[in-house]
DNA sequence: ACCCCCTGCGCG
DNA sequence: AAAGCGCGCAGGGGGT
């Protein structure tokens, strides 16, 4: 059963009930309490709620203390599909992007509809607010003022109506269907990792920040002692030449100008200042620079003030912004989530009597890619564990030239020996080559590229069609930079259709082991598997649930009581085989987890 | 004071 | 010959 709901003032909302096709099956109903009103239908009716977003209904429900099963995310699934048909103008590649639907033209009513939604979108609370109450309150009480519950409701019920017909139109609707139905999920993990944070030791990590930079400056803009001592030592390696030149200040590490300028005054021209060239600069300020270097960006992007602003109860609570990237993967806001240092992943510690549940997919893309491209030799290849190890037989026995023959496939790369390891890659996995090839060579041409599930990539911008087309007189010179557009694009498809299907595989996982997690809860009579509360008071009543707590491209991590720990890793493994059947039907090709049970995240592999 | 773009680097 | 992909964030430096 489908229901569409909205909230309204206060704790209140309002419901429907719909058909299957998104019709409307009953009259709107008004409840004072939303949230104690979806709790009663998840006990009975296994719906799936139909809802304007993630971030205007379903952080609401978990501060009252209640989950749901199923949703569909009338935000997400917009954008899925007019990514898809933004693409028809650019023309479809065959075989990896989909035909022209035979999507109504959107009536004013549906504009409209549309409209009212992204007002209430522009009034909806980020998941910040979640553990702060009172700003929620506020903001959301400032929601309601601006779109009418009624309006909004009728809105979602028409979209939500239109987007099954859009769905079923598709040229894989089962496929897209999944995508919808995952993405829409996706968005109940990534409220519910927010809100359980992962767990952080402070201690740990300011440990390891003074260990490595000094104690904690007194003052905010203070440089650390050891940041301060390494400035010294790169100003005092410039300040020979820079002594001969009136009114010069001593050269600022953090200023890639200044370090160009002065190492141009000591006769080294650089292109930048960046590691990989930095690296084989002969200068006594380099040594120091490096290190230098390295230090800052931890003490920038990771230091005092962003233990300060992200760890609150020993928790670290990123925001997650599902399907943020172009690919469908995720992308967060506030504390660079995706972003942890591996180095700080010693901070990352289980609670007491708990664990972390770590897992992995290992060499995820070029699986996806031997899985997309039906290479039999490539499939056969990725039926073990080491993919690059079973591939190094076609070259020469060298896993290592596997592994760049690989990623410049991927990649678009040609550098170095990549040339040469792509021939061999073309000649013994013709099918997985031919397939980035075809990718690249859409992309090259302006069209758009499809992921296994449907995601499409974006088309090309107006600036670079105009780049790129061909001039009127065929006697006129060609822009350079039109070759240069032109197949940074292919780079870009020839990556998408990897990079894209490998994060449907992560998302249809992500979403199969919240499920599994759940059989574990219900099984366990820990309540009804769904209604979650503060942890703390979870850990008091009966032991504790497991929780997906971090979600990283294609790595998890699930915090759970020890004598669980073993059912959460059957979960993750069950979890990756539904994935794997569900995203690419009978394949021989394996998508194994290595997944370790830890105290610590960086003791996991 | 603020905004915007660039550079550089962390992660996958 | 050359430019392998995708992000978020901080700081510098120029603009207003």
């Amino acid at each position: 059963m489908r229901v569409a709901v909205v909230p309204g003032p206060g704790e209140s909302g309002l419901l429907r009930e719909l058909r299957d096709d998104g019709g409307p099956a009953r009259p709107v109903v008004r409840v004072d309490d939303l949230a104690a009103a979806v709790r009663e239908y998840e006990r009975s009716d296994e719906p799936r709620w139909v809802w304007p977003s993630a971030a205007l209904v379903y952080q609401r429900l978990l501060q009252a203390g209640v989950r749901v099963a199923r949703c569909h995310d009338v935000a997400l699934a917009e954008a899925l599909i007019s990514g898809r048909d933004a693409a028809l103008g650019a023309g479809a590649a065959p075989g990896t992007a989909g035909t022209p639907m035979g999507a109504p033209a959107p009536d004013t009513l549906l504009a409209d509809a549309r409209a009212l939604l992204k007002a209430a979108e522009a009034n909806a609370p980020s998941s910040q607010e979640l553990g702060q109450p009172v700003l929620f309150d506020a903001v959301e009480a400032g929601a309601g003022e601006h779109v009418d519950p009624r309006a909004l409701l009728d809105a979602v019920v028409e979209i939500h109506a239109d987007q099954l017909r859009c769905i079923a139109a598709d040229e894989h609707p089962d496929k897209f269907g999944l995508l919808a139905t995952a993405e829409s999920a996706g968005s109940l993990v990534a409220a519910e990792m927010t809100l359980a944070g992962l767990p952080w030791r402070p201690e740990v990590h300011d440990g390891l920040l003074t260990e490595m930079l000094g104690p904690r400056p007194k003052l905010p803009g203070q440089r650390p002692a050891r940041l301060a001592e390494l400035a010294d030592q790169v100003a005092a390696a410039f300040a020979k030449t820079r002594a001969q030149m009136p009114g010069s200040r001593p050269v600022n590490p953090d200023s890639p100008a200044q370090l160009l300028q002065a190492l141009a005054a000591d006769g080294i021209r650089l292109s930048s200042t960046r590691l990989a060239v930095l690296k084989d600069v002969d200068h006594p300020a380099i040594a120091p620079l490096l290190e230098y270097k390295e230090l800052a960006r931890l003490a920038s992007a990771f230091g005092w003030s962003w233990l300060d602003t992200w760890v609150r109860d020993g928790k670290f609570r990123p925001e997650y912004v599902v399907g943020g990237v172009v690919s469908g993967r995720w992308a967060s806001r506030g504390g660079g989530a995706l972003q942890i240092p591996r180095l700080l992943r010693r901070a990352v510690v289980a609670d007491p009597g708990w664990v972390l549940v770590v897992a992995d997919a290992a060499q995820l893309e070029p699986r996806v890619l031997a899985a997309l491209a039906g290479d039999r030799a490539f499939a056969d290849a990725a039926m073990g564990g080491d993919l690059y190890a079973e591939l190094a037989t076609a070259f020469g026995g060298e896993r290592a030239k596997a592994k760049v023959a690989m990623l410049s496939a991927m990649y678009g790369g040609a550098g170095g020996e990549a040339g040469q390891l792509l021939a061999i890659l073309r000649q013994r996995f013709p099918a997985a080559s031919g397939y980035v090839e075809a990718a690249a060579r859409a992309g090259e041409e302006g069209r758009v590229v499809r992921s296994v599930l449907g995601r499409t990539c974006p088309p090309p911008s107006a600036n670079w069609r105009a780049l790129t087309e061909d001039p009127a007189d065929p006697d006129a010179e060609r822009d350079p930079r039109a070759g240069q557009a032109s197949r940074a694009r292919g780079r870009f498809t020839r990556n998408f259709v990897v990079q894209a299907s490998a994060a449907d595989w992560a998302l249809v996982m992500l979403v199969s082991l919240r499920a599994e997690l759940a059989k574990i809860i219900s099984r366990n009579g820990a309540g009804d598997g769904l209604s979650p509360g503060p942890s703390a008071a979870i850990h008091d009543r009966d032991g504790g649930r497991p929780e997906l707590v971090f979600f990283q491209h294609d790595e998890v991590i699930v915090h759970c009581p020890q004598d669980q720990a073993d059912a959460a890793a059957e979960a993750v493994s069950r979890a990756a085989a539904v994935a794997s059947r569900l995203v690419f039907g009978p394949t021989r090709v394996a998508f194994p987890l290595s997944t370790a049970v830890v105290d610590c995240y960086a003791d996991a592999k």
